[in-house]
DNA sequence: CGGGTTTGACCGGCGC
DNA sequence: GCGCCGGTCAAACCCG
């Protein structure tokens, strides 16, 4: 399972800076009771999450701010659109090299809060979808907690510098 | 009508 | 400087 994770982590890391770090998890979202949609068909959800890069970059200007956490998991599921309670408006859809499937960019669309997050789907293996998330939520996801809110939730205590 | 998607244009960084 | 590449904007469109 982690062979696949690392070829795909070039692919999709290439946005990304060189250096980030990232460890591995795994997790299991096994879901008896389906609320309503139909994204819980997740089968096992392979999650890495990195580090806000540190000190990577400092091309620009001293740009201190920049630093936000990114989160990223691959999830083995059948839909593009996993729901994890929060509300997200596309704001965007490319297709990036090396796969013929398309990067599909979200929004936050709660006010003040500019977290973002893309879906990548992979070439390779199109029973896998990547979900990366960039920031931190300032509010409380407006679904019912499920799996995946507590999940986010602990990842997101993880310290920041600064 | 209000909010979310679609889609090509636009833009900035980076490598050559 | 130019062109590639990834990320974002925004106008049109869609749908309840």
């Amino acid at each position: 399972m982690f062979p696949a994770s690392l070829s795909i982590g070039d692919g999709f890391m290439s946005g990304f800076s060189k250096e980030t770090h990232f460890c591995a998890a795994q997790s299991e979202a096994n879901n008896d009771q389906v609320s309503d949609y139909d994204a819980t068909s997740v089968a096992n959800t392979e999650m890495m999450m990195m580090e806000p890069s540190v000190g990577t970059r400092e091309t620009k200007k001293d740009e201190k701010k920049d630093r936000r956490p990114r989160f990223a998991f691959q999830t083995r599921s059948p839909v593009d659109i996993l729901d994890d309670g929060y509300r997200w408006r596309k704001y965007g859809q490319k297709k990036v090299k090396n796969n013929n499937y398309p990067r599909s960019y979200y929004r936050c669309t709660h006010q003040g809060c500019d977290v973002k997050k893309q879906v990548q789907r992979l070439s390779g293996d199109e029973s896998v979808v990547v979900t990366t998330y960039e920031g931190m939520h300032t509010h409380h996801a407006d679904k019912p907690s499920d799996n995946f809110e507590q999940i986010l939730n602990q990842m997101q205590i993880y310290p920041l510098p600064n």
